[in-house]
DNA sequence: GCTAGGCAGGAACCCCTCCTCCCCT
């Protein structure tokens, strides 16, 4: 499974809604062979258009200043889909937060897309603690591994994406010692691109 | 539009529907 080349990437956005909000930050690492290339990384601000809500700034620690000037969506994906080429996507709920956000992005801009293989990080997390009950959230992931970080801010993407490359690597290194066969879900989302 | 949207997965029940919880910002 780590054969091919991983993506693993996280978004800040002002809301939940994929419909309603806008993404504000992207940070993503590549991973190589199971390992993240510390020297490969992305980063970019960008401008939703519209106010930051407080309570996001709160959250994230992103606000309009930090936008302003910054690209915007349509520019920031196609600069991402380039930087990614041909490797497989990972995000932390990816299936159900930041695949939507790219696809929405790449909807309310009319362009055209290519499709991108994904896994979410939480189907790791399952596969390799299928306990029932279990927490499945990037905390609690973090904390199972023991990972900590004394520079990463949680909640900044780069913070997050920086402690989210560790725990994929980990968890990914952890189920390739498996002797039992195992086989990691992945699904197909979108990227600007033709 | 604003602290919220929506899916996944389980239960009950027989193949969909309903319910509850998770998880992201």
């Amino acid at each position: 499974m780590t054969d091919r080349e991983w993506v693993v990437f996280d978004l800040e956005t002002t809301g939940l809604s994929s419909e309603w909000d806008h993404i504000i930050q992207i940070a993503a690492v590549r991973m190589r062979a199971g390992r993240v290339c510390g020297s490969e990384s992305f980063f970019s601000y960008v401008d939703p258009g519209r106010s930051i809500p407080s309570w996001i700034t709160q959250y994230t620690g992103v606000g309009d200043r930090d936008v302003r000037g910054a690209p915007r969506v349509d520019r920031m994906l196609a600069d991402f889909s380039a930087w990614v080429g041909t490797s497989t996507l990972v995000a932390h709920n990816g299936h159900r937060f930041d695949m939507r956000f790219l696809q929405a992005g790449c909807v309310r801009h009319g362009l055209a897309t290519r499709p991108v293989t994904y896994h979410d990080s939480m189907w790791l997390s399952r596969l390799l603690w299928p306990q029932p009950r279990l927490r499945h959230g990037l905390d609690a992931v973090l904390e199972r591994l023991r990972l900590t970080s004394a520079t990463a801010r949680r909640h900044d993407a780069r913070g997050d994406v920086e402690l989210l490359g560790r725990a994929v690597e980990s968890m990914a290194e952890q189920l390739s010692r498996r002797s039992e066969p195992w086989e990691l879900r992945s699904a197909e989302g979108v990227l600007p691109g033709s």
